[in-house]
DNA sequence: ATACGTTTGAAACATACGTTTGACCCAGAA
DNA sequence: TTCTGGGTCAAACGTATGTTTCAAACGTAT
């Protein structure tokens, strides 16, 4: 009964104060304590520090990119023939994230905070792992995007997908301190769906922004 | 002589290696090796680890907060009266990052990263630092913005201004990594400069955005 | 009940970290 | 010259890390 248990929350912890702290500056003995398991236990279940790291994305990763790939599916079944548009495209991934099931209240947080991590980071092992692992839906995005905005030159859209992963990722996973700036500042409660619906506009907006006038250098 | 020479090795090495592997995972050891100076002289000029991520961040932020006075005050000088519209204020900030002495070719990538690195790493004692060094030229730049956007809503605002950190911050934190990815997939070469000129337009179309469509709750 | 593979537990391992120490060097003042 | 004080150096300090060990406890099938 409680092998499995002491997988899970050792799972639990490391979600958790990776989440907060970051996974150089999070110690096993800190996980293990959090979870109230032994602390050989996490290299008996996962082998090293690195793969629990990596057990914990994989945990709500795998799920995530089901969810998204009949996203997608339901998306491209919908535009038959033409492609998505960007708006609809960027729904998707937020949908999705939405309504994966959550552990808690804060997994949502937890989730956004994690990917985040994971870009900015620069642990290599996660990076790879990730590249190996999830490949597909990410690629699948990738050609959504690229069809849904055909105005863009490669380059352009580039950069541009670059700036709304940051603002994306930035945000979420900040969105907890965010709120709560907002609820003492202007009294103003507000819902993780919230901001999405009011990151969606903004990203599709910057998407589709005019050519940048490139300066040249001044010398 | 060789006395204030040693302060400058430490700092160079600090703020390279700070900003390619981030504060935690730099030791002491991989500073001092690097800038050829014995170990105990981080302590010993500095006091500790943590002195000496401040002293990195005031080396190049003070010069960077003055000019940013500067071009505030030309700024509002040029358009008397008048509030400076979005584009200009942005390009403010930009244009002073980029004019700022470098000591080299890196110099505007690493101090990018690092401002990247502040936001996003959390390092409790560098935020307090950051706060209490430099948040004047911050308001100013906070009151600018909301002169410049005077059709949105202070919660519109409040968020579309963490989607803009978010961009910037996660762009430039890792813009050395996506500017070689870029380089190995399209084959083009960019320099700091272009991305910054891709950005702007992009933050200035999401600040713009038509006033998104709340959805409600699905319950 | 006994035997066996799996899981836990306390302790120790080797290593790396930030920091401190005290001897040493060497310029300039007495 | 001698003294003084800022600067350097090798070495050690204490602590924390990820990992390993091995005996004890557990669960299950025989």
């Amino acid at each position: 009964m409680a092998q499995n248990d002491t997988v899970d929350r050792i799972l639990d912890a490391a979600e958790e104060l990776f989440a907060e702290r970051g996974f150089a500056e999070t110690s096993l003995r800190m996980i293990t304590s959090k979870a109230g398991v032994n602390l050989a236990a996490v290299n008996y279940h996962f082998g090293s520090k690195n793969a629990l790291i990596h057990a914990v994305f994989a945990r709500f990763l795998t799920p995530y990119s089901q969810t998204l790939e009949s996203a997608f599916d339901e998306l491209e079944a919908n535009c038959k023939g033409r492609p998505p548009c960007l708006h609809t495209t960027l729904w998707a991934l937020t949908e999705s994230a939405i309504r994966m099931p959550h552990r808690n209240e804060r997994g949502i947080s937890i989730f956004m905070r994690l990917l985040g991590l994971a870009y900015t980071q620069s642990q290599g092992h996660l990076r790879k792992f990730l590249e190996e692992e999830y490949s597909e839906p990410f690629g699948r995005f990738m050609r959504l995007l690229k069809e849904a905005t055909p105005q863009l030159s490669a380059v352009d859209r580039y950069w541009r997908i670059q700036f709304m992963l940051g603002a994306t990722a930035f945000t979420m996973s900040s969105s907890d301190a965010l709120r709560d700036i907002l609820q003492n500042k202007l009294g103003v409660d507000t819902r993780v769906q919230e901001i999405a619906s009011r990151l969606v506009p903004f990203l599709a907006a910057g998407m589709q922004a005019e050519d940048p006038l490139l300066v040249s250098s001044p010398a």
